[in-house]
DNA sequence: TCTGGGGTCCTAGGACCC
DNA sequence: TCTGGGGTCCTAGGACCC
């Protein structure tokens, strides 16, 4: 196989679960309100614009996830299909409860959405009668401690794994546990070529379209396929598929998740706006959360990106998508800092007339925060000098605020009273205490 | 007529995921 | 009337350099 294609060294004997709540938000309204069990229900989106969430019940009547709750009310009436606004600050609360149970089985696990993980389960199986077994146990163990039902699908790659919880979704005879790993080959087989190809984890809809015109159809035609010849027609993407669906694993287990590298804050209006001040007010509300957010990850960005746009779904309004990027002249975490780059940014590409529908803000060029000391020696022009040190000492407090100055100082306490009025800092060092400047 | 060659960096856009 | 809000990775092509 090209070395490239395969991102770490393939390992033998790994096997991941999969744990996936079953219709997440809808389920977690249920734990609350029991007597929605068995009705219709969607969660709707932010402005209750579209359905997010679909029960069992909806997902039967061909309900599509995203479909706009204005299309789906006759159908709604018609079957008494409940819609909820979603609460998202609870589903969070239900997923870290989720992550808690299964963190008691393997602390080898990747936290992959807000309502699946991934388990390295290989190291804790000769506990159990077999992986099956292991997956029942699981999906007991959440829905006691829950109150909330899973799936568990089981397999040598992360693509198995995924693809066993989808046969473990759909298919009644596996009671909510499905592993790959112990079938027979020919019942694999099987499964696979009733399984569609676009069922697959990274086939969306576009590939699977390509690779219908190759007469690859089912999950079993894209896994008779070379991995090679793949490559050379879609990428390497769809080449590590192949491996990972023929049990070499190619995607290994993130359990620390890597920090963001693009933090983004946007909204929908709930009807259109067209004035400055409201654009102004919304921009500057979603800088500053991306601000909260940046803190929260401990970096800071050097580019934020803010874009304004109208209602696509209505072609024969005139449109005005724009945005424009702001560079920083030094990377930053603040709020003002980020509120007033957002604003002069918003005030180049805000034009009147329009009816806007949606803006927001993204930050980009992320990078760790510095430390104050590491600035501190990023800033200094002089070294070893007490002068080139309180420059430096300004500069600090211009950029962190006056806090900064407080836990960083030069000199001795005397020295430091004599500069600043008398003014005791709150920790003072001695220049020689410093670490070697780089 | 013919029109180096290789490398790097950056960006926009596509495709996918939940 | 009413249409989500996040993210990631990969690729191609242009600018630029020697």
């Amino acid at each position: 196989m090209p070395e490239n294609a395969i991102n770490q060294a393939c390992q033998t004997n790994q096997l991941f679960a999969l744990v996936d709540v079953n219709n997440f938000y809808v389920s977690c309204e249920r734990v609350f309100a029991p007597k929605l069990e068995d009705v219709p229900m969607v969660v709707l989106s932010n402005n209750d614009g579209c359905a997010v969430a679909r029960s069992a019940e909806v997902k039967a009547l061909g309900v599509k996830m995203g479909t706009p709750w204005f299309q789906m009310k006759d159908l709604a009436q018609q079957h008494g299909i409940q819609a909820y606004s979603s609460n998202y600050t609870l589903y969070g609360d239900m997923s870290g409860r989720v992550v808690e149970v299964l963190r008691k089985f393997t602390p080898n696990l990747e936290v992959y959405s807000i309502d699946e993980s991934f388990l390295a389960i290989e190291t804790v199986l000769k506990q159990y009668a077999n992986p099956t077994s292991l997956g029942q146990i699981i999906k007991q163990d959440v829905k006691d401690s829950t109150g909330l039902p899973v799936c568990v699908g089981i397999g040598a790659s992360k693509t198995l794994a995924k693809l066993a919880n989808h046969l473990a979704k759909k298919h009644p005879q596996f009671t909510g546990v499905c592993d790959i790993s112990s079938m027979a080959k020919e019942a694999l087989y099987q499964w696979m070529a009733e399984t569609a190809v676009g069922e697959v984890w990274g086939i969306g809809g576009k590939t699977a379209k390509k690779l219908k015109e190759l007469k690859i159809n089912s999950v079993f035609d894209l896994v008779q396929t070379s991995p090679q010849s793949m490559r050379q027609q879609f990428g390497v993407v769809i080449e590590r598929i192949c491996y990972e669906l023929r049990g070499v694993s190619c995607l290994q287990l993130e359990e620390v998740a890597p920090a963001k590298q693009q933090i983004i804050s946007s909204r929908s209006f709930g009807k259109p706006v067209s004035s400055m001040d409201e654009l102004a007010e919304s921009v500057a509300t979603h800088a500053a959360r991306g601000a909260e957010k940046l803190r929260s990850q401990k970096s800071v960005t050097g580019a934020l990106t803010i874009f304004v746009q109208t209602n696509p779904h209505k072609p024969f309004e005139p449109q005005h998508h724009q945005s424009i990027t702001v560079v920083l002249s030094d990377p930053s975490d603040n709020t003002l800092t980020l509120t007033s780059a957002a604003l002069k940014g918003l005030r180049q590409i805000y034009k009147a007339g329009f009816k806007y529908k949606k803006a927001g803000v993204i930050l980009n060029l992320l990078a760790d925060k510095p430390t104050m000391q590491q600035s501190l020696f990023d800033d200094m022009e002089v070294k070893g000098k007490s002068a080139g040190l309180m420059k430096a000492l300004d500069s600090i407090n211009s950029r962190f605020g006056n806090a900064a100055i407080k836990t960083a100082a030069a000199g001795t306490k005397q020295d430091w009273q004599m500069r600043s009025g008398n003014k005791s800092p709150n920790y003072t060092t001695q220049w020689d205490e410093l670490p070697v400047a780089r």
